[in-house]
DNA sequence: GCGTAACCCTACGCACGAGTAGGTATGCTC
DNA sequence: GAGCATACCTACTCGTGCGTAGGGTTACGC
């Protein structure tokens, strides 16, 4: 019977990536609990045993899968902001990596952000990750305020980066919901909404609340 | 033995929302799958078998807190903004009371927002919910749009919209996790990012990517 | 004061899914 | 071509947790 051998036993490397992306794309539809290792196994072609024998246990899985799609998406956005351009230009190339990469993934954003929110034992590493997007944009506006000789207090500064790395956030899911939306022009549609408000903050102009 | 009954009976009403409260303090806590209906029914100070007889299933039971608490954010927001007011007017109430929302309901915000998103049966409903807030936004958008003579693309007008509410949702998210954070302090500071740059908006100010 | 309905309980059955035991085949090394 | 490591499998165990069967007690109408 050894003839034909159903199907090629492959190199270790090969399959734990082929494990990986069938464990993405289960995770980002059905959620941690809700995705069984047997679907998993079955949808990478191959046995249950070999999961956890490569990957471990169930949490290790996903946090595995975190851990490629996350630095995935960290190396994306790294990769295109060099540090000494003016800081439009900057978020400009971070927000078009940004997307690029959920484009290109949208599985891997769908199990970030998604997925990992909710579940307990994930939250913190995700969150982890969140705050240093957050650290760089209030970084970064922070730096441009000081160009133009004004500064504003830490927390207010910590808040709006919190808002335009969520409105960034809401918008991914948007072009990850849209698969024929062009992330390009998402990119730009963000950009004009962080900029420009951005823009009138850096300038000095605020909104007060009204006397009631 | 029945001198003194170790707890009082009560009428259904009220014990259902002592179900509804403990289920969304469980669910809020460990998410729809890993939150376990012996642990709700405890936390309710009542048995198992009770819950199912009021409020059903797992799954019927999860639906019923999402249908209170949205309902309870959609009105707290729905009281509050007139709709004859001037734009910033309708948006600053809007704000308010939904960072009011979810600063008395943590619990009920993190059922909504962070553990029915990714779990499918739900997901389709608070999409819903969601895309009303959307369109609500985008109304506001277009009224005011409309007031100074301009008008843009609907899709263009849903995407800023959708970036808005997500800058929301995100600081709502940010409050959620700061006990201390002040709500209406927290509205204003949504309201410095998100009406300074929709005012840009509103006035023909647009950002256009570099030539490259 | 007596029937009846509403409130409430202690158990259990049962399925589903994580993780494993134990064994087979294939290719690579010397 | 013998030995050995690596790739791979079928078929189980066993805990956990949803949902229920079957029965008890309190209040309320009449």
């Amino acid at each position: 019977m050894s003839s034909v051998p159903a199907f090629k036993r492959l190199p270790r490397a090969v399959r734990e990536q082929q494990m990986l992306d069938a464990a993405v794309k289960v995770f980002s539809r059905r959620g941690f609990h809700a995705a069984s290792m047997d679907e998993i196994a079955e949808d990478a072609g191959i046995s249950k045993p070999m999961v956890y024998a490569y990957l471990g246990t169930k949490e290790e899985l996903f946090v595995a899968c975190l851990h490629r799609e996350g630095t995935r998406m960290m190396q994306a956005i790294a990769g295109a902001a060099a540090p000494d351009l003016p800081a439009d230009e900057r978020l400009w190339r971070g927000l078009r990596a940004f997307f690029g990469f959920v484009g290109a993934y949208r599985d891997g954003w769908a199990v970030l952000y998604r997925q990992a929110r909710g579940e307990q034992p994930f939250a913190g590493e995700l969150a982890t990750m969140r705050a240093r997007l957050v650290e760089v944009v209030a970084g970064m506006l922070d730096h441009a305020l000081r160009a133009e000789g004004r500064e504003i207090a830490a927390i207010d500064l910590e808040v709006v980066a919190y808002a335009l790395v969520g409105a960034t956030e809401s918008l991914a899911d948007w072009l990850a919901d849209h698969p024929d939306a062009d992330p390009e022009k998402t990119a730009t549609r963000m950009m004009n909404v962080a900029w420009l408000g951005a823009a009138q903050l850096l300038h000095g102009v605020t909104w007060r609340p009204p006397a009631d």
